[in-house]
DNA sequence: CGTTTGAAACTACGGTTGTAGTAATGATAC
DNA sequence: GTATCATTACTACAACCGTAGTTTCAAACG
């Protein structure tokens, strides 16, 4: 399923901007960089988006110039790769472990400790229309 | 507080090996490493400790020979301080949309998300108590 | 047209990471 | 006590990362 690329944190920055924008060329984007307190030379940016490119990660349209650069992910997808990854490598799979860290160390205000009770509701309703049972 | 230094993704293996043996050997790190599926050679070992020495993140008694290391921070401490980090550089901060996604995502059995719902109801009661109000 | 200019392409470079080899050294086994 | 073995110390090295400079080129200006 189209695995989302691997990005480092740098490339990650410029990512997001490229979310933000929509898509852009060098020169947007990096002022979008600029805007979220990260300024890189015009040159860095490009080389950048050039590895991204390279990745897979950006799709760039080269019939205009300058070039326009647009994200080749979903957002969300790539921030649950990532998700994914991290637990995995981190809390060695066990995503349950990592929730409770967040609840237990503040991290969260009341309103959103809600939004997810609400949202743990929804999933059990789920889990229990599909027949699903738990893990192992 | 005492920051848990940055781990790159093999040193934070060779930290977890040390976790679980408590204090050890090169050798004995090694053979947790090989059981974890982590074959490396002895002096990758070495390098790996020596340069989480250098961090301080590992002590090292030089008294007797082999030389014994121990984990400088606890488990859980180094686990609360990259998901701090991974929360702020992937997610921006949003905890809660992390969370979100983890529990729309699959990733949570059904008993996890009852432990989850358990855990923020004491939160929730400890925020309470304290007095403590919703952020922004 | 020759020149400036904006952008793309290519090159660079020091630091980090993952992995490990070699050298030195001290303890061990005969 | 000398050959062997375990351990540590030092060195290596390619790939990757973050950052950016230099070169090239084509269009736009005047």
């Amino acid at each position: 399923m189209a695995r989302s690329p691997d990005l480092t944190p740098a490339e990650l920055r410029v990512m997001k901007a490229l979310w933000q924008v929509e898509h852009g060329t060098v020169a947007e984007i990096r002022a979008e960089l600029g805007r979220r307190g990260q300024d890189l030379a015009y040159t860095t940016v490009m080389t950048l988006l050039g590895r991204l490119a390279t990745k897979g990660a950006v799709a760039v349209d080269k019939d205009r110039e300058p070039f326009i650069y647009r994200a080749a992910h979903r957002r969300e997808n790539v921030l649950r790769d990532r998700l994914r990854e991290f637990v995995r490598e981190v809390f060695d799979g066990q995503a349950d472990s990592l929730v409770l860290n967040l609840v237990e160390n503040e991290s969260l205000s009341r309103a959103e400790l809600r939004a997810i009770e609400r949202k743990i509701a929804d999933a059990e309703r789920t889990l229990g229309k599909t027949g699903r049972e738990d893990k192992k």
